[in-house]
DNA sequence: ATGGCCTGATCTTCAGGA
C-alpha cells in the first residue's frame, strides 16, 4: 500500500491539484496539514467521489489536520491527549486512526515563529505530549507511523544553508532534541529519495525563487515503528507537486509499504 | 546588483507561514 504525507496549505485552494495527485499517485492514504478550513468546509463530498473517506481536525483558516483513506478509517483520535492550548484554546493539529493494517498520526507541529517568542515553548510542549501520545503505539508490536509538518529540520544537512538557520527555529538543539526524544520511544526517521539533487528537501519558501534555486528544508518527515519500518519497500519526496501555478510550498512525501 | 510569495479574512491590508 502507498501512504503520504502532504502539508497542502489550505485544501479550498488546493483541491483541484489534490484531487489529480491522489488519481495519479496512487495513493492509498494521505496525511493532510494546514488544510485551512472549518470541518464544514472540508470537501468530503469531492474526496468521496473520488473513493477516500475523511477523518478531519480542522476549525478554522488556521492549521487543521486530517486523514483520507481508501482502505478504511477507524478508532478516530481528534486531537493530542493532554495537549498545550495556544492562548486559550487547543489547536487542530493532530488527528490519529487505524487505516488498514497500520495505525497513523497526521501531525502540524506548531511553527514556533522566534526562539524567544512565547509560540517557540509551545512547540516544545506541543512536541513533548505528542511523544506521550505516541509512546505505547511506538513500542507496540503493530505498524505504526507519525507523518506531518514537524517544522524541525532534523540535522544541518535537512536545510540548504546550516549557517542562514543560526539562532532561528527549526534548527535548535531542544527542538532537534525533541525529535530524538519521540525516536527513543522506538521511531525511526524515514529517509526519501530525493527525486533531484541530492537532499531530499521536503519545503521550498514562495519568496526568493527557492524552488528553483533549491533552497530548500526537511521538515516534512515519517517516523516509523519497528513493524513499519521493516515495512517500507521506498519512500520519495515527489517534487513534481511543487511545480507550477498553484503548488503548494510543501511537496508531498510518499512511502510504499509492504503490507 | 537586487529582490522576487501565497492564503483567507478582519478584505485595497493584515497575520501567519518557516
Amino acid at each position: 500500500m502507498r501512504i503520504a504525507t502532504w502539508n497542502v496549505n489550505s485544501i479550498t485552494a488546493r483541491l483541484p491539484r489534490l484531487l489529480a495527485w491522489l488519481e495519479s499517485s496512487g495513493t492509498d492514504v494521505l496525511c493532510l496539514q494546514e488544510t485551512k478550513c472549518t470541518a464544514e468546509q472540508f470537501p468530503a463530498d469531492a474526496l468521496r467521489e473520488a473513493g477516500y473517506e475523511s477523518a478531519v481536525n480542522a476549525n478554522g483558516r488556521w492549521n487543521g489536520v486530517a486523514l483520507l483513506s481508501r482502505v478504511g478509517l477507524s478508532d478516530i483520535v481528534l486531537g493530542l491527549p493532554d495537549g498545550p492550548a495556544y492562548e486559550t484554546a487547543q489547536e487542530p493539529r493532530a488527528i490519529s486512526a487505524t487505516c488498514g493494517p497500520v495505525r497513523l498520526w497526521s501531525v502540524y507541529v506548531p511553527n514556533g515563529r522566534e526562539v524567544a517568542h512565547e509560540h517557540y515553548a509551545y512547540k516544545l510542549r506541543w512536541l513533548e505530549a505528542l511523544r506521550k501520545a505516541v509512546a505505547a503505539d511506538a513500542a507496540g508490536p503493530a505498524p505504526f507511523a507519525v507523518l506531518g509538518d514537524f517544522n524541525v529540520a532534523p540535522t544541518d544537512e535537512d536545510v540548504w544553508d546550516a549557517a542562514l538557520f543560526e539562532g532561528a527555529t527549526h534548527v535548535t538543539p531542544a527542538e532537534r532534541e525533541a525529535l530524538a526524544a519521540l525516536r527513543a520511544e522506538g521511531l525511526s526517521d524515514v529517509m526519501p529519495r530525493p527525486l533531484k539533487y541530492d537532499r531530499p528537501y521536503t519545503f521550498w519558501d514562495y519568496r526568493e525563487l527557492r524552488f528553483p534555486k533549491n533552497k530548500g528544508m526537511r521538515i516534512d518527515l515519517v517516523y516509523g515503528n519497528a513493524a513499519f519500518t521493516a515495512a517500507v519497500g521506498d519512500s520519495y519526496v515527489d517534487r513534481e507537486e511543487r511545480k507550477g501555478k498553484g503548488a503548494s510550498d510543501h511537496a508531498p512525501v510518499v512511502v510504499d509499504l509492504d503490507l
